[in-house]
DNA sequence: CGCAGTCGTTGCGCTGAAGGCAACGAAGCG
DNA sequence: CGCTTCGTTGCCTTCAGCGCAACGACTGCG
């Protein structure tokens, strides 16, 4: 009982003869003839009156036809969902970022993105560490995601890796403004907010504590990097982040980035991973051409090591 | 993108495996490989992801997944549909009679066929005329007919012909009642009511007056039987009818029925007439076998002309 | 690190279903 | 009664789908 047979009943029910329903699918009068007997074969109902000139169906050949017509509608709105999908018209796109990226530049990113593409779903999950980023994204529950450098888990793989160094965060009225180039242990008198430990932005810090042999003693931690920033606001405060995160605060002047001498910090990258192996969908293939032009706008000079078009395929 | 492909696809996301569905199947692992290329190639949207141990669909994948779910519930339900039809627990049955045939026997075949076949619908409609019930079957308003002798028609066929001899009918209390057997020439002093002349029945009567060289005239004429009868039940008139009509009045006793001697009275018949090569469905196959029991019934010595199981084929 | 086991993929030969061609019987029309 | 057109059927061809077997790839174990 598959389409096929059923189609031709169809058209010589809906033309009214064999002969032009033959014509009309283009293929020879006996085959529709066959496959007509055959369906009733099948069925084990008659579904056509025989031993006449002209087509004409019993009932249950008008149930038959009845269903088909069904089924044509239901293909059709597939067919629908099918080229949405296939024109990008519509699709979700879950997106894994850490705090730290969240902000203006960001947020102008998504809006264009929905401008050009009005029936995409974007979630833009915000995890609390970089550690969940990467779980999401190993485990498919999102399709791609945005950490500093997390390149040891193996499911993971690196579409995009864009130098994003980390710098000491402050207002403009805090003693460190103004200075170009700050060493660790310039750091060490002044008071330190910092994200919490599990985000990774501190674990490449304490790595550079560790090599440059400085320790730095946060007095407050906090997973919320707004919580951080109001911090900074009182001018007591400064702490190290990534540009990014304060990118708006640092163009408006309300803050300023100072670069540390520190290689670890230096060589400080964020980025874009999806799952190994993963062939994503359409649509995320679009964000990720998106988020790959963001990061590079982000740095002047970045350092793009993921090939975009190699993520389709698997490996 | 036939049901044939989608459901190698569909068995191997529901088993996790090519191999399970494979075996499941009971085809090759490489039909299954094949037929979800095939597929993938058709739509152009990979559908799962390539490369891996597990069966893993990708979003389009997912999608196809459902819609193929969807034909299958539509499929099921049209399967259930279809065994209602074989197993006769649905279906119309247009069945078009003269009103000479209403009364007490065919009521109780519709009540006994409506108990056995709880979900068949009958529609019983009454023709003004024999005319009218013949062009109602030849033109498919109508599956099945009764009528007296209409053989004339080329387009319809008869299926059972019973004898149902034309007698006189009147009420108990007439003067015509008692007799055991009348000749046409003993009715013409009595008052008679006959249908009208569209009426089978009063055709026949007319060929018996040609043909025994006497005229009968009616005093009053209906279309209505039942008017008819109103009018016997006075005592006053008496008609001329087949007794099916009258079968219950003349069984209580209140009119009486007498034979007339005339070989085109006598000769008359009932019959079952369906268009000639139409396959009934099995619901009117049905009513053809209780309508035939029940002329044979009417009729103690019936003379059973046509062949039932040879209308379920044309010519 | 190597090895075995299992997975999906692909080349090759085969089979059966579907199609084309032609002849036939049947039905409608003049 | 003959002509046309319809649906049906026998015979042959074609090709999609299948099984078999070999292959590369990935996983898990020692």
């Amino acid at each position: 009982m598959q389409d096929l047979n059923i189609r031709y009943l169809y058209e010589a029910a809906k033309l009214g003869s064999m002969r032009a329903a033959a014509d009309s699918l283009g293929v020879a009068v006996s085959s529709v003839s066959r496959q007509i007997a055959q369906l009733e074969a099948e069925i084990g109902i008659g579904l056509i009156e025989h031993g006449r000139r002209n087509i004409l169906l019993t009932e249950t050949g008008v149930l038959l036809i009845e269903h088909y017509s069904e089924q044509l509608r239901l293909n059709e709105a597939f067919d629908a969902k099918l080229s949405d999908v296939r024109g990008l018209r519509t699709g979700r796109i879950h997106l894994a970022i850490g705090e730290g990226f969240i902000g203006q530049p960001l947020s102008n990113m998504l809006v264009r993105f929905n401008a050009k593409h009005p029936g995409l779903f974007v979630n833009a999950h915000m995890s609390a560490s970089s550690n969940e980023v990467v779980r999401l994204v190993a485990e498919d529950d999102a399709h791609l995601g945005l950490v500093f450098q997390s390149s040891e888990d193996p499911r993971i793989r690196v579409l995009t890796s864009v130098r994003q160094p980390l710098c000491a965060i402050m207002n403009r009225t805090h003693p460190l403004a103004g200075h170009k180039l700050l060493k660790l242990a310039d750091l060490k008198p002044h008071r330190l907010c910092l994200p919490e430990s599990s985000f990774r932005t501190r674990q490449l810090l304490q790595a550079a504590e560790l090599q440059e042999r400085v320790s730095l003693q946060p007095c407050i931690t906090s997973n919320s990097i707004t919580l951080l920033k109001s911090l900074l606001e009182s001018g007591d405060f400064f702490t190290v982040l990534p540009v990014l995160a304060v990118s708006k605060e640092v163009e408006n002047g309300q803050f300023a980035s100072v670069p540390i001498d520190s290689t670890a910090l230096q060589a400080a990258a964020v980025q874009l991973i999806c799952r190994l192996g993963r062939r994503l969908p359409p649509a995320p293939l679009r964000m990720l051409a998106a988020l790959t032009t963001y990061l590079e706008a982000c740095a002047g000079s970045a350092e793009v090591s993921g090939i975009v078009s190699g993520a389709v395929t698997a490996s």
